[in-house]
DNA sequence: GATGAATGAGTTTTCATTCAT
DNA sequence: AATGAATGAAAACTCATTCAT
């Protein structure tokens, strides 16, 4: 019966994403603290009890939906760097497309970092590294770009923290005041020229 | 002999800052789900019962919290609106650095903010409110500076967007990792620059 | 100063008639449940603590509004079997008279006397045997009145408990029910009616 | 495998009956006020978590009780209305008998009624409503016997208010007095007396 | 595997009573 | 004597987690 194993394997990862994924509807909807584990298994479809099957704990629900957030962040600014073919200050532009169509996507996975603070010591840490390697990675093309004489002087970490901060803000209000926010949206160009020189 | 009236008074006063005072400094560490009552009493050094005295729930203290926090914004954007003697431009700069200035000093008030989502919905209105009046007074600013053309062209509600946005990012990368973003806080000119002709 | 005495005592009377009033009016209004020692003391014009001055415990102003029903009751039966003028019958068409004009005129009071359940043991047994004195004194006048041929016949305990537990009744039903009630109050001849031969 | 729909049904509205016996119970003991939820969980045997899934708060859990006594008392009524085989007085007998069983079978569910002032104002109007279904039935029934000559004259309403309030005063001195009423409980002839021509 | 009833510890809230002034 | 702030014990209520079926 190894066919009957894959199914059954299909359904697993099918249950584990609703579950995900309502979580973090209901966290956009009301915040992190309203998400309620007999709400949440009601609205993935599921028992209390068979929701505990996929994740051991409340805490542990969180703590995958900001890993997920964390890498869905990383892994296009991984992408970015090591696309090597074009220039910094290019790779930089495409970079803060990628981030503002992101954000606009999917407001709340970024903004579900801002509230990684409620969670236990090691997602925190995991947060911080990545918080880490983002910068460092953006210090790069930073430095990188400032040879190229493409973006502007100036300590490449302040400018990354203005710049990642910006985004993290974006996603915040757009979050927060929904579609006034959307109408006036800042264009890829203008958020750009925080780093422009 | 009962106490003078306005001795109690002050007491009273004195204590309802206090509770908020500590509420804030709770929520700074462990976000606004953590506060329990019991914790904000000890912390605060009264008994639970005379808390309910001064807040007849936990959810007004919270809407009280994000009230001030509101006002503590709007304050100094109405002052800046209501210099006169100076240039939009000039306006605009001195509103930069009373941002970031207050942002490094109580960055838990900002992103108190972000977290009203929780609340119920007349704070939240009020909090929506706030937005609009934000953003209307920094838009006739934006106007008058591109009119004086010290500020760049664009939509000016994009702009306002753009910067409010970058200043509530700010606060909330501040508070989540601390001294890093606080050792590479951006200064004045470089955020202004955002709006800068 | 025996003057200052003797007006320092009658402002304590009236205060103490002051509690209770109000407590009777609060117990009228919501039931004995929502007596709040607060509430009491503010819509009694004074303090808590001078409150209990008068009163060592709520359970304590509960028991004097409960004996003073009591004996609201008492005093009229007493006075009716003293009145050895007039005949059995007579005596209980006048006390008949007496008894719905009172529960009309302050139905509460009756009322009270049946929630003295909620009551320390000491108040209920003052309660029973105030019921025991009132049935052994009807019973004696109904006796009488079955020999003057003027009662109907019939056990004299049975007689009482059913004319006793009629104007509690009535009370009751006028306090829960209010004016509809109050307009088709019974006649004393109606009521009279279950006695006469 | 989980239990069966129909078992857990079953299971469910045995247990909602029993909390409500309980409640009933501890309120003939010791009157409204004094049903705690605690105690009243411990008495039905669960946790006080359980009982919050079969009543909302305790509030609700009197307002069912009030509702059930109410609707126990409704029922005879309707059924002899609609007994139109029986001329109206021999009804009246009926009911009569009925309502005194019942009151010596259960008299706490009629005392239950008279503590309802406790409730919110919707079950209150529910109450008040039922009053005046009661009286309605009862006052045609009563016109009825007067065109037959069998049930004295006078207002119906004001014959209605005695009758009802009569079998009301009894069962709140049966409850509230015991035995000794009890001993001495009125026989169906004695009470009808007061409608008899 | 799946259910949802059951638990119980934790939290908020209330209020009679006391106490400093 | 008078006040009303302060207490603390008790109550109501919530909810993550477990468990019998």
């Amino acid at each position: 019966m190894p066919r009957k194993q894959e199914v059954n394997q299909q359904i697993r990862d099918e249950r584990r994403e609703r579950i995900l994924r309502v979580a973090a509807a209901i966290f956009a909807e009301k915040g992190i603290a309203a998400i309620k584990i007999g709400e949440l298994a009601e609205a993935a479809g599921m028992s209390q009890g068979l929701l505990y099957r996929y994740f051991s704990s409340k805490e542990e629900i969180f703590a995958v939906l900001v890993e997920k957030a964390v890498h869905s962040l990383i892994r296009p600014m991984h992408d970015i760097l090591a696309d090597t073919d074009k220039s910094a200050a290019e790779r930089l532009h495409d970079l803060t497309r990628l981030m503002l169509d992101d954000i606009q996507a999917c407001s709340q996975r970024h903004r579900l970092i801002s509230q990684a603070q409620a969670l236990p010591g090691q997602t925190k840490e995991a947060l911080a590294e990545m918080g880490n390697y983002l910068q460092q990675g953006l210090c790069q093309l930073i430095v990188a770009g400032q040879q190229e004489k493409k973006i502007r002087n100036g300590d490449p970490n302040r400018l990354c923290v203005l710049y990642l901060s910006t985004l993290q803000g974006l996603a915040a209000s757009l979050h927060l005041f929904g579609q006034p926010i959307r109408d006036y949206f800042p264009d890829v160009d203008t958020v750009y020229r925080l780093l422009e020189a």
